[in-house]
DNA sequence: ACTTACTTTAGAACTATTATAAACTTTAAA
DNA sequence: TTTAAAGTTTATAATAGTTCTAAAGTAAGT
């Protein structure tokens, strides 16, 4: 992705391309394979790749605004650690999680195929599955 | 559930019956349903329902010997209130979660099937798999 | 350049949870 | 039954992840 697109990417979700968010943008979407992280590890993949400074708030601030303009999503799975994760693939995805190394890995949507799905309880509507497969060695 | 066998499950587990684990137990474990709860909610109900008084340490404390002891599971989803749900129904089954009201419901293992999964990565085997699905209004 | 609105920052505040250590109970042996 | 050892509860402190605050800095449009 060249860097008028990040810029874009950015400005068409009304976001200022700052030196940080574009630093945290060119890090988190350049790349071809999907990514996990933790907002601390985030941090320090950022420190060692980059040299501008980016206060622990930014970097919350500015993920969570990733994420509300749809360019990252969260995983709601609460790990070991208690840090919440998040993910570059914004696709309808699952998991693997192995709490030993609490590491996440994808699975394609297309890689599950269900059988028989129970319908929605009461007046609600099912908005989306997750699935997490929980791994051991 | 009679009192004799919340003693019994207690000493079971190699756990001393004491005023509080006893009165934890016959909440959680004398009743039809599945019970959904976090700490916080557990001690609102302690203090509704008895003239015991529970420290919040213990009812940690409690609820961890009784997870540790498989009396309770643990649901490994990170809710938006960022609390961790217990589950007095400790069989393999899964989850409807309705984000709005934070509300888990117990979903059988198998109101769920699958035509479809992937083999684990690596090494790794498959320790278990857990479906989460998201419900809206 | 100037002004306004938006951002970053450091640090305080907050929330869920775990650790600590003293007081209290349970247990089982004498 | 007393009694001592081991286990438990308690209040409070500590910790960890995250959010809030408000002051200083930066981007964008005029």
């Amino acid at each position: 992705m060249k860097k008028t697109s990040i810029l874009n990417k950015l400005r068409s979700s009304g976001l200022r391309p700052t030196k940080q968010r574009v630093e945290i943008a060119k890090f988190l979407f350049n790349r071809d394979k999907t990514f996990h992280f933790t907002v601390e590890s985030l941090g320090k993949h950022l420190a060692k790749k980059t040299t501008t400074k980016f206060a622990l708030a930014t970097i919350y601030n500015t993920v969570h605004a990733f994420k509300k303009a749809g360019h990252l999503s969260e995983v709601h799975l609460r790990g070991k650690n208690n840090t919440t994760y998040f993910d570059t693939n914004i696709s309808n995805h699952h998991h693997f999680y192995d709490s030993e190394t609490s590491e996440l890995i994808d699975i394609n949507d297309n890689e599950i195929k269900f059988d028989k799905i129970p319908k929605a309880p009461n007046g609600k509507t099912i908005k989306n599955l997750e699935v997490i497969i929980n791994l051991k060695n």
